[in-house]
DNA sequence: GCGACCCAGTGACACGGATCAATTTTGCGG
DNA sequence: CCGCAAAATTGATCCGTGTCACTGGGTCGC
């Protein structure tokens, strides 16, 4: 979703459960952690489990027989994965740092939903966050020129918590994967910072760490209604 | 989703309900029809309803200040709109030819699934289809060139029962529509189909009606798995 | 501390798609 | 059936991004 339309609260799937109601939720997870570089989930696996991370990023990726390789989500603590998923996960999950997440056997997680209201809305609402986020990802493939992509990533990175004070944002992926999140080549990728840069928009501290100089200007480019 | 993954029988709020189940969900529904060209939803509207469309066409798309335009969808007979929806539509749906569809309001048909499981099971996965729809798409515009979107439009509008057999295929839309669908320009549109007929894939029996004559390159250039 | 490797940045050039312009085709109202 | 307007096609050219090649810098192992 843009910006606006993010609360400043994080919606998870516990929000507005009574303490007896998380329990049974919390029954049913078990902690697990990755290692950097690991794999979560490999695309065309079953989908058993659903994911909340904790602690970590994650990369989605989906891969095609061609070679070609399209990143669909950076994931942060307190996003979920696998939860609007069908039989099977079309997409690889991959941890860019070491992580630490919940996992739910998807099953159990449905049934309980049956009986918990509260829950089901939680996981309604948060599906439809991932699908308002998805939607701006194909305006912005389908729209935007590379520098205006670079822009709608950083202002995604800035709207999560996670991310420091005062227009400093950390960059925790490689080129190739923001290249292959907004359709565009490492070079082009390079050379839309460098542009940027020049122009004052933004300052390039170090590979991975960029600090936005002019925010509302981010914003604009980033838009996508 | 890809056609691999599209089972041959459609998925609807009714598969698998009793016939008193169905008569509950039916009560909720009004109906209401539509003339070509007129808008069903405005774009940050407020998202009171579900529909489920019965015949027709209609297109989704989202508008940028900058006037830019993305197509999201075309929805056909069958399909459902505002299903995986927050507070707001993000989106505007126009009906491109008369059009006939249910009008569900949201919050009641939200409190229904509370009380019919398999109610709310045909809603989370009608919600995992569409969200496969849209990462298909994203895959398309990020990784696919011009003439290889055309093919993943086709394959699409030929996985829908309401095409006609044997690989004929009505294109309700206009070019500009297929262009904002697939972040391309409508010459380019124009080029690509003529790029793919030149090499004997599809051939161009009129603007609005092509036919596939080799599905399997078809398939090929649009699979992004 | 040195070399090897990986990642990032930059320049030269190529190419796909956008833009601009002209023409043809289609669809529709009279 | 005709005439007009909108839509689609096609050609010429331009521009943004991709490709290829090279360089620099950081990191890790030895």
């Amino acid at each position: 979703m843009t910006t606006a339309r993010t609360p400043s609260e994080q919606l998870t799937i516990y929000s507005g459960l009574r303490d007896e109601e998380r329990a049974r939720v919390d029954a049913l997870a078990t902690q697990k952690s990755l290692q950097a570089h690991a794999y979560l989930i490999h695309q065309h696996s079953e989908a058993n489990c659903i994911y909340m991370l904790e602690e970590g990023v994650l990369i989605m990726e989906r891969s095609s027989a061609s070679g070609r390789r399209q990143v669909m989500a950076f994931i942060y603590p307190g996003n979920f994965i696998g939860i609007a998923q069908n039989e099977y996960y079309e997409f690889s999950v991959k941890a860019l740092t070491d992580a630490r997440l919940q996992e739910i056997p998807a099953k159990a997680f449905i049934t309980l939903q049956d009986e918990m209201p509260a829950l089901k809305e939680n996981v309604r609402r948060i599906g439809g966050n991932i699908l308002a986020h998805t939607l701006d990802q194909v305006f912005a493939l389908g729209q935007k020129k590379a520098h205006e992509r670079i822009c709608f990533l950083l202002q995604q990175l800035q709207d999560r918590k996670s991310s420091n004070p005062a227009g400093m944002i950390d960059l925790v992926m490689t080129r190739q994967d923001i290249a292959d999140y907004l359709g565009l080549t490492i070079e082009t990728v390079s050379r839309a910072f460098s542009k940027l840069k020049r122009e004052g928009i933004i300052n390039i501290h170090s590979a991975h760490t960029v600090e936005i100089l002019r925010p509302d200007e981010v914003r604009e480019m980033a838009l996508s209604d």
